[in-house]
DNA sequence: CGGTTTTGACCAGCGC
DNA sequence: GCGCTGGTCAAAACCG
């Protein structure tokens, strides 16, 4: 099991953070990882997927403010994450750093993008946060002798990305910094709570 | 066969 | 302007 701490020196993005705790309390479009550690990909979509159940609204249903968590503001996250590799001693010197959006010839110009990062004790790289990622790259960073990978959410329509990067100094711990917010439900948590959810929206009518 | 991973190349931003 | 670095692209390889 993980064991998922905030990255030093940062205020939590989230008051508590348990993989195994429902309903999650962490940010906008983000479900828990470490249910468990196997690869995310070539997972069966879900059934319960953006299209079904329309009556439901999953963007807001899994907002901070729906379950009763303060959303950090994106000037907030972005702060405290300015320097997600710092941790280690890597700082972002160039430009090519965070918050990119994709440009005209398909490179990146900077823009503000919600980012949070937090720390987990693993022997895996991957955490299972419930969400499919592809991954798009994997660059080796400065005083680190392991490598940053870059991954994409597989939805189409989401432009979630997350780094993720196992500490040289502390070869247990990985960092993971997640950019951008989920414009789709959880998959995982989806098929968990489906059922559930389809039993409420019809006993809500009477 | 479609989706994902790998990996070298390319590009942009920053410091000097 | 140049070099360094991080982020992304894209073709090929891989996998179920």
């Amino acid at each position: 099991m993980s064991l998922m701490e905030p990255l030093e020196g940062e205020a939590p993005p989230f008051p508590h953070f348990d993989p195994c705790f429902s309903p999650p309390l962490v940010p906008p479009g983000y479900c828990p990882p470490g249910l468990s550690n196997q690869r995310q990909q070539q997972q069966e979509p879900s059934s319960l997927g953006c299209g079904e159940a329309p009556a439901i609204d999953w963007a807001s249903l899994f907002l901070p403010s729906s379950i009763g968590l303060q959303q950090p503001t994106p000037a907030g996250l972005l702060q405290s994450l300015e320097r997600p590799s710092e941790a280690e001693g890597n700082a972002t010197k160039g430009g090519g750093g965070c918050c990119k959006e994709k440009g005209k010839g398909g490179r990146a110009k900077k823009v503000s993008r919600p980012r949070f990062a937090f720390q987990t004790r693993s022997a895996n790289d991957i955490l299972d946060d419930g969400y499919r990622w592809r991954k798009y790259g994997q660059k080796a960073v400065k005083n680190s002798i392991y490598p940053r990978s870059y991954y994409r959410c597989t939805q189409h329509t989401c432009n979630v990305k997350k780094q993720v990067q196992r500490l040289s100094k502390d070869t247990s711990i990985v960092v993971t910094t997640y950019e951008g917010v989920h414009n789709h439900p959880c998959e995982k948590l989806m098929e968990a709570l489906g059922p559930l959810l389809k039993q409420i929206q019809f006993l809500s009518r009477f």
